[in-house]
DNA sequence: CGTGCGATATTCT
DNA sequence: GAATATCGCACGG
């Protein structure tokens, strides 16, 4: 089942949450490519770590507009992130899908990434934008549209397969607990 | 196994 | 000029 706008028009902790064990799917070439989503974190505007906290810019504009978009952005020279936008317009907040379990176009997420193991396909959130071919071009993109990208829902999961922690890669706002994956999931990236 | 660092463009101070 | 929501290779034990 494709995820409704109402999904992600929640507050960004319980949709990062959700979004565990749900599919991210994207139509490249005729192909299709599914990840189970298995690590996020999460961002909003009061949030330090976040590209929003001073307010609203070329690059982080897609975080104000309306949820379920895709927020992609650029950095460290070299990669490419992806969001789920959250919450009501006008306030910035997303979900950074960190990792995913490689489910569907193995072979063609192989070739994107230059022939690695499994386990390294998509275990990262720059490394899943390479495997799936996501780039500045879906900045923006409605992922309620059910086409190229899009999220479809999955086995419920019990509160004591989620683990809750500090998030990965920052300085500030390290103490907050905004991340979250699946227990024992060998697809998560590791610190 | 583990730690350290270079790559490399955009944004922030 | 410095920092950055990162990755992968080089090196040592």
């Amino acid at each position: 089942m494709l995820l409704p706008r109402q999904f992600y028009a929640r507050d960004v902790l319980i949709v990062a949450r959700d979004l565990l064990n749900c599919y991210l799917v994207r139509e490249y070439n005729g192909h299709l490519l599914i990840g189970k989503i298995v690590e996020t974190e999460a961002y909003h505007q009061n949030d330090p770590a976040c590209h929003a906290y001073r307010g609203k810019t070329k690059r982080n504009e897609v975080m104000f507009g309306p949820p379920g978009h895709a927020y992609v952005y650029f950095t460290y020279g070299m990669h490419y992130c992806f969001n789920v936008v959250t919450g009501d317009i006008g306030r910035a907040e997303a979900v950074l899908i960190r990792a995913l379990e490689p489910v569907k176009g193995i072979d063609i997420i192989r070739t994107l990434r230059g022939g690695k193991s499994d386990r390294e396909l998509l275990s990262g959130p720059a490394k899943l934008t390479r495997g799936l071919a996501i780039d500045l071009k879906l900045n923006g993109y409605d992922l309620t549209e059910g086409k190229i990208l899009y999220i479809t829902k999955g086995e419920p999961v019990a509160e004591e397969d989620i683990v809750v922690t500090t998030r990965i890669g920052i300085n500030a706002g390290k103490d907050l607990p905004y991340r979250f994956y699946l227990k024992n999931n060998k697809y998560v990236s590791k610190k």
